[in-house]
DNA sequence: GATGAATGAGACTTCATTCAT
DNA sequence: AATGAATGAAGTCTCATTCAT
């Protein structure tokens, strides 16, 4: 009795999903030439065949990965929108990112691994570039519309805040004090004390 | 007649920096695994056989880089205790960790991928965390010093910094500005500032 | 359609053979070191890659071997139990002897090869040394059984005659009388004439 | 000041000697090709360097001490002659057989080493076939004269012997009973006991 | 859609040999 | 006579990818 084509749509993309979802753990933490097909195929409890079946290479299955993160990232910017006072949107921004990253750690770290060496895949770091380079705009306009002076320098630590907070939570995610460093970043980043440093 | 016992000596050394430069800004760039001995033999001009008589192996290589770094980590506590004011210490942690960065490309990128891979090598996992965590006390104290309440987070917020301005720096150099990031840093930590905050 | 579980499992035994053997093979006449994986890849007939999938190792190629001799070893225990005569035990071990050398030279050639080469495999030498010891303890009893005053020394009289006679033939079995040794082996090891020399 | 060439010819000796004795070592407990080159030069305490200004290559050490061998294999003859008995001459034989074992393990390891592994090199098997040929002669005429019917598969198991049991108790010298089993062949192979079975 | 046996290029590593001094 | 740095071929092993079924 064969398939019908919705069951067979519908068994394509749980098994689709599986081989992404099993490369991602693994590219994260073992990075991409640290992870071998066999070990995603396994992880995902497919064969090797099948993963090959849906993705074309490794490769393929790393741009699949990375295009999926673009599409995220653009939730940072739907998220902003929700206010219109660049208070708000900073305290808009800081809880999403710190939810965000909780919640998809694989992705960051996988994320981070890519910057880190770009020569695995080139064309990605072109698509960060420009997700970067937007975000940047962005977090510029919020401290020019505060009033502050040094817009560029305060936009780019406010972004590498980001990085560099969520790097250290994620190396030792038993120790760090997350919850306390949101609080003091919300603090840090409100309408009372930035207001005092204009 | 035999070179001399000073020749050799001469000869092992500039010929064993050769392939650890080679290998640094190879890992630095290429990742571990992404780096292969030929490519190290070949940028450092030696022979493949010649880069294995230096280091038993890749991963000696690796462990040879990485008790560099250590030695040079310990650099920031002396810069730091050239003063003993809390306010003049971050100035000067602040102005080194530019200089560093700046002048140490190639080990900072080393290190972030070794910490997004920790796989690539257990114990170096452990090494860097004791130097973060010794890192982190040590923030804590000055900004408890300073009278900060929440020094805890203060610290984590400190570090965090200088890890996500250097990955933004180095992920697009040409267009990040640098000087007036490190500017707006002093800023932001200066005695002015700092105690309005308090 | 992947092949079913019952093909693999054929293929996968097929193959396993075939790279043993050649194995085999080649350890006997050129030794573990002496041969390389692609000799008993191309011997085999298959890809070197396929023998890895097979054998993790060249060292797992040869445990792989030494135990199938092990098991072989047990057998002429099972032979000389045949009997309950002491003379007539001699007589079968003499005959299964000589008739196990010339069915399974490469079996005798890579066992004396490895006893040369301890370093080769430590666990060999364990392994052999036991089997070599029951054996002799057993051939003691025998002589013991028959009367004789030096069972000790005739057990390794007895013993070495075998490894020092088909050593002599492997090492030229165009001019080596196997067949004429057998023979005054019997004679010499019949109960005729170990009771003159009581 | 230069030395005189007498005292350079003594030092080459000395230097040669060094390294053939580190070469004949090495080769028989781990092989031809388990050792190497710089092993052989450590084991004698020179440079590598040296080792191949005394010896052109790893394959002319082998020979080297395959020919050495090969004079020591007439030594046998020489004392055999010492008497024209021939039950004399089998005592003799075996006096000096044993003795010369335990005297010179190594050579006796190398010279199995080699049997087993003719393919380290082809013209061994040439030597060696031909000292053997000449021995097996030579017993063959001792059994005759002795009256012997099988002279031909008797003097086969008389060498085989030497080999098995050498081989037995360089396979473990500590358990092996070598005395023992020598008293045992004397009086085997003595007039009395060899006259019962005529 | 699915399997896993099979391939082969390329990685890591060793070592016989050469050569500058 | 002597050293040991240097080379490169060859060996062990891994893994992305293909393919028969």
């Amino acid at each position: 009795m064969p398939r019908t084509p919705e069951q067979n749509k519908l068994l394509r993309e749980k098994t689709s999903k599986k081989i992404l979802e099993a490369a991602l753990k693994l590219f994260a933490r073992k990075g991409f030439h640290g992870t071998s097909m066999s070990d995603i195929a396994e992880a995902a409890g497919v064969s090797k065949g099948l993963a090959y079946n849906y993705y074309k290479s490794k490769k393929h299955l790393l741009e699949a990965l990375l295009i999926l993160m673009q599409e995220m990232s653009n939730q940072v910017e739907i998220v902003m929108n929700k206010s219109d006072d660049p208070f708000e949107k900073l305290k808009l921004i800081i809880n999403y990112s710190f939810k965000y990253v909780k919640d998809n750690e694989e992705f960051w770290l996988l994320y981070m691994g890519i910057i880190f060496q770009p020569s695995v895949l080139k064309s990605s770091v072109l698509i960060f570039d420009e997700v970067y380079d937007s975000m940047y705009k962005v977090f510029e306009q919020i401290f020019r519309r505060i009033g502050m002076k040094n817009a560029v320098a305060e936009a780019r630590i406010f972004g590498g805040l980001f990085d560099g907070i969520f790097l250290g939570y994620l190396m030792n995610k038993d120790k760090y004090p997350l919850e306390k460093v949101r609080k003091q970043m919300l603090k840090r980043y409100s309408k009372i004390e930035l207001q005092k440093l204009l």
